[in-house]
DNA sequence: GTTAATTTTGCATAATTATGCAAATATGTT
DNA sequence: AACATATTTGCATAATTATGCAAAATTAAC
């Protein structure tokens, strides 16, 4: 009795409507070859016992579930909660559904890989720290479409979505030039992840490029934690730096709050701090971190359209979508002299739209 | 060729192994009667094709996907990545995969519904602050187990994991009270949410019984910038609350913030703030935020095993797990006279202990 | 070594939907 | 109305794994 709803299958929908299981099948697939009427009938009759097809069948004969694997590796840096919510919202408007797969430091990714084959997962989209490189080669070799989130890979051949860090970091390094800054220092979150290098190598050239030398650089882990005691660790050398770039936001406000309880500092004056990724607490009153911003909704949008693409046609070659990085203005940075955060300079290296200056969280 | 090794089936294991079909998928059912030897050969012949059972056909026969959906609104609230990265964790463990459900405000409980059907997943954990009653009572009606994450409901028979809401809240009140704040406000999430209502009610039932009323209470949307602009509409009343019990922490951030641009304000003095749900962000030393910690571990726990329950003894009494919430003190609150934040304070009602009292991001 | 008891194996079928093909029906043309 | 064409329908089968039952093989008992 309880489970009843459950049971109905498109025979017992088929016998009520008075038709075959075929036309059942074929009323609920989108543009197969039935008659309105039919349709209408069988519809009717489908409401009337609460019948739903039954995904697991279909797929069985279709080799297509309609689901997408995501692979997040740390739902605790509130980067990818973002993105995550992006995500599931937008493939449900595309008809998939997420199975989530969430990855530790330690777990098998062959393992993880196996679950994604068990389950026959359309597509995957992988945006985790760990083992990205490794899965993607892997889903390619299987022939499972895969899109790389926000980190890139050497070997090639696999779509990959993420913005450019290498720009966004010149962006920032330009910025603490022109605003006079001379001693200059980093904070990366972890070593073996592209962004932490690209964003490194971005800072690094540009500073070469003026002819300014990296004071110092430590690492933050990704964690906010991690800023926390590498900005301390910072401003315990001799003559420490006056401009920071934290290759991640969240590491950026542990750097903040350790400033709060050295008397000397004043934040956006005689020290400034500048992140990277703009997640929403970067906005909060008592950061107001500058950042330079990954535009949410542009990139799932390049993410779910390049995994559609990988999934429709698969022999295709792989595109990479590059987003482009906006400096969001904020008082954590000093500014260059006779500029006010609501200013523009075209002419500067570093500018920023109107669009990147709106303080406040993003919708 | 490409999608050679997804297309492995059990018949091609079983010619390689020189056994029937159903020896191989025996091989790959734990408990099933095969003897040691011819297990050895299917899984040798298995690894050396590639192959893994496939999880879509054997739920076809078993009826039993082996994923659990996940139903969750809120992603921008930090409280909610917390739980859904322990769930899925704590599921796979148990050998179950999330299937992850978005509900936004405007979105159709019904069609959910059908997905969580068609997908047959084997048990549902609703933790959505929207639609979470009516989806309860469907999936009782239509026999899928379903646990209810952090909110409760009218309608009883579904198993519930929440925190005491009721004793956290008081617990707020007697600390204020015993402080010697006399005027007490509170800030509100949703009004429809179970928790919200829950906490207002504590928070007021102890205030009655020391015969004090609340002096006003505001709408904070559960966000940041709802608790930011809350505390403004509080602060320009004719004498203003000295003690706000904000009920859920990412709001209480934001009324921490407002009163940064206000310069009589002295959070812990003459103004204290205490929230509800311990998110790590409450520990950052910029907010530093007394509040009531929900202890994820064990909420998780709890969430994961009456699901377990339900789903091997779906004929059993729904039980209900109420999680005991314990007091974490730091500087947004004044303490007693005579106390500071490592005393314990044994005969007080809002005592904590000394774990709680530890101070940082939990791990 | 023979019989009984137990374990292991294979056969046949079920789980539910999709689809190629042929038959049936409807539509259009003159 | 008669024919050709297009649309719709149903039949039969495929997709992959699990499992009840009977047959075969192994182990135990005497």
């Amino acid at each position: 009795m309880s489970r009843s709803a459950l049971n109905v299958t498109s025979f017992d929908v088929a016998r009520k409507a008075n038709v075959s299981q075929s036309s059942v099948s074929r009323a609920f697939s989108p543009d197969a070859s039935i008659s309105k009427t039919t349709r209408e009938k069988v519809v009717a009759a489908a409401k009337e016992l609460g019948y739903v097809p039954n995904m697991i069948a279909r797929g069985l004969t279709t080799r297509s579930t309609n689901m997408i694997g995501i692979v997040m590796s740390d739902l605790t840096n509130p980067f990818f909660p973002t993105f995550l919510d992006l995500f599931t919202a937008k493939l449900e408007d595309a008809g998939y559904r997420a199975l989530l797969f969430s990855i530790l430091p330690g777990d098998d990714p062959d393992v993880l890989l196996a679950q994604l084959v068990r389950y026959q997962v359309d597509g995957v989209i992988l945006a985790s720290a760990t083992f990205s490189s490794k899965m993607a080669t892997e889903c390619r070799r299987l022939g499972i479409p895969a899109v790389l989130f926000s980190r890139s890979v050497q070997a090639g051949g696999i779509p990959t979505v993420r913005c450019d860090n290498i720009e966004g970091a010149r962006k920032v390094a330009s910025l603490f030039l022109e605003a006079g800054h001379e001693r200059l220092a980093f904070i990366g979150g972890y070593p073996e992840m592209s962004a932490t290098q690209e964003r490194l190598t971005g800072f690094c050239a540009r500073l070469l490029e003026i002819g300014v030398e990296l004071v110092c650089q430590e690492e933050g882990n990704g964690t906010y934690e991690g800023g926390f005691n590498a900005l301390r660790r910072l401003m315990k050398i001799n003559s420490p730096p006056e401009a920071i770039f934290v290759s991640e936001d969240i590491m950026a406000l542990g750097a903040i709050d350790a400033t709060r309880s050295m008397p000397d500092i004043r934040l956006g004056e005689n020290l400034s701090i500048i992140g990277f990724d703009n997640i929403p607490s970067a906005a909060w009153a008592g950061y107001d971190l500058t950042t330079i911003r990954q535009p949410g909704e542009v990139m799932a949008d390049a993410t779910i359209q390049l995994l559609m693409e990988s999934i429709s046609h698969p022999e295709r070659a792989a595109r990479t979508r590059l987003i482009q990085a906006e400096m969001v203005i904020r008082s954590s940075a000093r500014l260059p002299p006779g500029l006010d955060r609501t200013d523009e300079q075209p002419n500067s290296y570093w500018k920023t739209n109107r669009n990147a200056m709106v303080v406040g969280p993003e919708k």
